[in-house]
DNA sequence: GTAAAATTCAAACAGACGTTTGACTGAATC
DNA sequence: GATTCAGTCAAACGTCTGTTTGAATTTTAC
């Protein structure tokens, strides 16, 4: 995976394919698959409107190819790391925050490099995963099924009092916090309105973010006990004072 | 698909507006905004096409009705909620539960309630907030302004060691765990594609999301020190040991 | 009972959409 | 030099989009 891509590797044909995939990643992070057209599409990267079938067939596949492009190298990095610190602790279990590490590292690697889409493509994947197009959730699923469970196993290693059922959830909060905060920068806006000191940086960002989600990780198991519907909504006013 | 629809509380105009807003709330849950057309809508409604522009102006406004109708009372209702907790405790600060309790308590009402739009409206709210569309943030942003402030104050009292700018963030965090565990369902697939053994229950999901994030809010301070760009990659590997 | 206002309706609007077609280009192969 | 083939291009395909119109209908008011 090192690297310069030249980009007169192929005579003009890969030239074509690249600038449509830029041009298309920059607009589906911008406006979402549904609002973006592919006239938008090849006007920005200056190419003809049938080059995106020739290329890539259809607006869907153009769309996996996009994500495909980063998102495959990116998890790969992800799973060769989490193998290479299981390797230097082994046999013990590796703690919370490396496994984290594992997921974040890769990411703000890639966040960090504006070569290979930078930021705006963390911003495009956090969006995909919310959008609600069928094909989009199965091709993130089918993506993300081996990496997930890969990490499944090692938070499962290292929070062994904690219930599968009970990671499974947790784990998808740290995901939903997580595609949140990278879709984010106009999100926060809703939030973070007043307080806009420094500009977003990624790096900062995630800095914050992985001590929210470890301690939320870590976090006590819930009262599950009292099951009845109708005092049910007072459950969360008990308090130990 | 079940028949008679006896509207005897206003003459017909609110039982139209009221079958679009149904039918509408349902499609745009299920396949977003853009992806939703008028022509569903009305369908789906046994409406005219025109009805939608004549009750409501347009698409655009159509789906700010949606939102507006569930989403106002349920935040005059946490507001409500908040202030009454307040008043309790005075003058002791409360606690992060006692606010959580505030947020969420009116969304569980809500999710509980068939008739009020139940869990349905609360993944159409979890979607609109990861939606790019302009207006839609414009408008999200409008009716939150004034809730989160008062929530962002109460707890800063109940955090005071917590610097502003990391109480944003982790607002911020809290939301979009929120907000994607909300949106779920389809998306719990990704994770909890195993584990399926129960229903996922709205009230059970909120139960085990409410720990988990308190203990994000009580997280300790990020360390920050290190900002060099290079070694920064090394800052989550890290840990106590 | 009649006038006025509110609502419904079928039909059409102009434009944008993803996709397909068939002719055209230019370099590589024999 | 003829043939082949990947690639580009302008134009059109049929369909769908949100929105508008103006007449028909129903409800309300006097």
């Amino acid at each position: 995976m090192g690297g310069k891509v030249i980009p007169f590797e192929t005579p003009k044909s890969s030239a074509t394919q690249g600038r449509i995939l830029d041009a298309a990643e920059a607009l589906f992070m911008e406006h979402g698959f549904e609002a973006t057209s592919l006239r938008q599409i090849t006007t920005a990267a200056n190419v003809n409107l049938a080059a995106v079938h020739y290329h890539f067939g259809s607006k869907e596949d153009l769309f996996e190819a996009v994500l495909t492009r980063r998102l495959d190298p990116m998890n790969q990095e992800r799973l060769a790391l989490l193998t290479r610190f299981e390797h230097e602790w082994a046999p013990k279990p590796l703690s919370c925050e490396k496994i984290l590490a594992a997921m974040f590292i890769p990411a703000l690697k890639l966040a960090r490099d504006p070569e290979r889409g930078g930021k705006n493509f963390l911003r495009l994947l956090g969006r995909a995963y919310a959008d609600p197009a069928p094909f989009i959730r199965h091709f993130l699923s089918d993506q993300y099924a081996v990496v997930i469970a890969r990490f499944k196993a090692a938070f499962g290693r290292a929070l062994p009092q904690l219930p599968k059922k009970e990671l499974s959830w947790r784990l998808h909060f740290v995901m939903g916090a997580l595609s949140f905060t990278l879709a984010g920068t106009d999100a926060l806006k809703l939030i973070a309105a007043l307080s806009r000191g420094e500009t977003a940086n990624d790096e900062m960002l995630l800095r914050r973010l992985a001590p929210f989600l470890i301690a939320g990780l870590k976090a006590p198991l819930p009262d599950l006990s009292e099951l009845d519907g109708e005092a049910a909504a007072e459950f969360l006013t008990r308090q130990e004072r």
